[in-house]
DNA sequence: AGCTACCTTTGGATCGTTCTAATTCGGTAT
DNA sequence: ATACCGAATTAGAACGATCCAAAGGTAGCT
């Protein structure tokens, strides 16, 4: 309860140099552990430095060595549990490397990304991870950015046009393999008409996951019915309001492909009010793999991106560009797994 | 895609300097907004710095000024949406105030802790906020952080006894009150034999919870039957396994005060497997107020402890400390708010 | 002794900023 | 002339580390 500890005077290296009769240069190899140094006197430093309890400024170290070791994570949404996962594995591989994460959130809005961007280079990392607000774009990005720091794109396409100079890596999801594997496992289950459900065109993501159902339902020559595709913004509520449009025009589908879990689980619902059992009477797939979905009424049928390995994967991708800067720059494409739940039940056999 | 952009040296003061003919010390003058220089020439040193895309080098200034503009945020675990969260709103206000929020994960591991503390120190952190770790304590924590920046605890207490010189700040959630609150308004609802479900006695948060559940049971003169407090792992599916010890003897209760939303959503999948319908046949009631708690089948009468709003006060906090290093060391307890749903409905009339 | 070689240690400059104590300069009062 | 003023600018020493070139010491060999 005392208020009376003086916040102890950083000790530095010239009060251990001091403290055992050497020069700052050799305590400094010390703690590099030099070879250079004798065995005896290391022992005498390393001993001081104990004594005095010495913390290491990796601040003035960085300036000296024109180094950092610090990489930014801008996120869109830490509220979302994907990239909360994801923030975590970065934190993690980088942590194992010795950097220490910066933090940034956009809270998916263009200009408070601008501010964090900025505001984080003043503290010179080595390198960002950035998965971009909604409507951020590429030449706002290029201009807080500059040429400071290698960028690594996660998750989402900047709007505008890619600058020519500006050699961004880039780690994306597969969207398209994953949707084609959740529609080839809703063909083999035995399915013949199939629906696209939810999501807005203009997303890349969506237009990436609608170009994977496509492809799978032409390699099996089956139909695509134009009115199967239902677009929808991607909550639950729009989709369970939007359930009926699948059920406009006869035969209706008997199983649908959804843009993402949070639309599934919303169809689920709607389904429930039409008097239908998801899981039984009508199939349907999700995306992202979120918490919720594996406790469904029913478990539901998803693709995971296991966002904590995307998080290393990431972490991993922007320590090798830092240790390459002239490399080519490179884009990943993470691939997703179909994790069978009991959402994508067999057409019901009436 | 060429590989040819040469990393831009970095643009420094010198270099602005030279580039209008005035002398470092000025530039820095019209950087931080001085009245002292002339506006012409701060006309000409602000053309100049957009001209050369200058960017401020906090690390070089904070070495110098002896300050910091960073605080460390050391979290057991990211991937509970709680401290997520939470996480975003110490972010935000951070930001707000200029400093920038260095993140390290323990993962409960209190030898990670260890290790994450002493690498994001070397960072010179103005503070710390600290969840710790299950098993941290005061003795290894005070060992890693020493004096060199102000703590804040959050959440839990740390294990072992609490150094007398080292004033650490704490803001903790009102567990006490807010079971008691739950516990008042099952009984207000007209329950008389009422369980307290859940949760591990030898960790701090569960006993206040406990003592609230027992506080609100003898103020409205109810009998607590010894085995109606059920421990266990505070896991869904362990939850789950516990239920039938509810009513292993009778009467049973009607309804349970469950340790957190975790385990009142593995004790609702309990009821259910015995053919009770939580909210309907049985009462429950959750702590945490976690994303699914409102989705449930029934959706869950919880306690909310605004995560968010918490991150935003810690980080306020802490900031104060900055301010005022010396003042006395305070405890903060942080009020919870029921959310009455579905699941603590009134007893059945039987 | 002188020469080389090796092992260990060190002074001083340096990174990019800020701070302190001048310094310059036109103008005014003495 | 001299002194003094206020306003604007600046040289140079910090901050805490690292790097470089050079120096001190010991030992071996002519």
């Amino acid at each position: 309860m005392s208020s009376h500890t003086p916040i102890g005077r950083k000790v530095t290296l010239n009060d251990i140099a001091a403290g055992c009769s050497v020069s700052r240069a050799t305590v400094s190899l010390v703690l590099r552990g030099s070879p250079l140094v004798n065995k005896h006197t290391r022992a005498r430093v390393e001993e001081e430095l104990r004594r005095q309890g010495y913390v290491y400024n990796r601040a003035a170290a960085n300036l000296r060595r024109r180094t950092s070791s610090s990489i930014a994570l801008v996120l869109n949404d830490l509220t979302n549990p994907f990239f909360a996962e994801f923030a975590a594995g970065v934190d993690q591989t980088l942590g194992e490397a010795g950097f220490v994460t910066l933090l940034g959130c956009t809270s998916e809005s263009a200009t408070r990304e601008q501010a964090v961007l900025s505001s984080l280079l003043e503290h010179g990392p080595g390198g960002i991870i950035l998965s971009p607000a909604e409507h951020s774009n590429a030449h706002d990005v290029l201009a807080a950015v500059g040429t400071q720091a290698p960028l690594l794109l996660f998750n989402r396409e900047l709007g505008g046009t890619m600058p020519e100079f500006a050699h961004w890596d880039q780690l994306m999801l597969d969207n398209q393999h994953g949707a084609r594997l959740a529609t080839e496992h809703l063909i083999a289950r035995g399915h013949r008409r199939i629906a696209f459900f939810g999501g807005h065109l203009d997303s890349s993501s969506c237009r990436q996951r609608h170009a994977g159902y496509v492809q799978a339902m032409q390699a099996a020559r089956l139909t695509i019915e134009p009115h199967w595709r239902i677009e929808c913004a991607p909550t639950r509520l729009e989709a369970a309001h939007q359930t009926s449009a699948l059920f406009s025009s006869t035969p209706a589908p008997t199983a649908a492909v959804c843009y993402n879990d949070a639309v599934a689980l919303g169809l689920m619902l709607g389904l429930n009010q039409r008097g239908l059992r998801p899981g039984k009477d009508f199939a349907l797939t999700g995306f992202d793999d979120i918490a919720e979905a594996a406790l469904g009424m029913p478990p539901l049928t998803t693709l995971s991106a296991a966002p904590r390995e995307r998080g290393q994967q990431a972490a991993q991708l922007i320590l090798q560009r830092l240790h390459e800067p002239q490399a080519d720059s490179r884009k990943t494409i993470a691939s997703v797994q179909l994790i069978v739940r009991e959402s994508s039940c067999p057409p019901p056999t009436t």
